[in-house]
DNA sequence: GTAAAGCTTCCCCTGCGGTGGAAGGTCAAG
DNA sequence: CTTGACCTTCCACCGCAGGGGAAGCTTTAC
């Protein structure tokens, strides 16, 4: 089948397809003479566990890192789990940032009601938001201790 | 003070100095003959002020926006709360989203216990992600069913 | 006088997952 | 024979918050 045939039976666009081609998930199809890229049904098979290992929070270089271990040492089932459980606490932690956030977020809110529109100082533009060190969240420690990796947000595409 | 020392004052570096300048949300200072920047203690409380935005999770942007309200209406409270209200909407939009993608992968990760590695098809790639529907969380509904911004993770800077 | 540090503007690069468009080739129907 | 749909490659761009480095000034310290 012609590519847009692809496109269609996948749920995809064309552009994503070669997209994916040149980033290592798709392999290369047969070409017939006039150059267009002709595929089979294991190209199907293949963009449905993209988009499934997309789902479950794989980048697409995971997912070509899982392809790959899979032509060179056979199943790469243990190396998915230990990529899942690596998500699974990259989602953890991300999860309590974004809750420490929110928290904060909500207690600024609540704390506004309270001020008077008239007492913001020009300098520091609006006193809803405190510009003491105190008051705010500790996001340069967070980041400091986080891991190296992931800044990411896992998952949640459209 | 040159822009060395405001750096310094205010935990920056002289480059994202001027990239603020450069995004709206820090005025242009007066230069010295030489053209060098020359910037009084202001600076240090609008950079402060740009700080603590940032940890609340507004994006530059959004900062921008705030202080051209300030220069425009004076206080700009209102509009301050009623961006932090979203905000703490979108990341509790974010929060549920992430925690059922956790849930899902560690739902797969706990599932691969029971799978032997042999039964992996060659197509599907590992069978430790399915690729059948039904067991997919949903994101593309969740994608379609939300709201058309923020695909930004809020926060969660380095 | 000269070296080092600091400053200026300028443009390009990063990651991530694509999307848009231009210029041109191919194929089927009418 | 032409129109339109489909395909090809290539290059550029999106958001976001900066970072890297070049080429060329200015200021400071010795």
């Amino acid at each position: 089948m012609r590519i847009g045939e692809l496109a269609e039976h996948a749920g995809l666009t064309v552009k994503t397809i070669r997209f994916y081609e040149q980033a290592g998930v798709l392999p290369e199809p047969e070409r017939r003479p006039s150059g267009y890229r002709d595929y089979d049904d294991s190209a199907v098979a293949r963009l449905r566990f993209v988009k499934a290992a997309q789902a479950a929070g794989l980048s697409l270089a995971e997912i070509r890192e899982v392809i790959a271990v899979r032509d060179r040492n056979g199943p790469p089932c243990r190396h998915v789990t230990d990529l899942l459980n690596a998500h699974a606490a990259d989602l953890d932690r991300r999860i309590a940032e974004l809750t420490a956030l929110r928290d904060e977020v909500r207690r600024l809110r609540d704390r506004a009601d309270g001020l008077d529109p008239a007492g913001c100082e020009d300098a520091a533009v609006c006193h809803v938001i405190p510009t003491d060190q105190a008051s705010c969240v500790q996001r340069s420690a967070d980041a400091v201790a986080g891991s190296p990796r992931v800044e990411r947000p896992i998952g949640v595409r459209r």
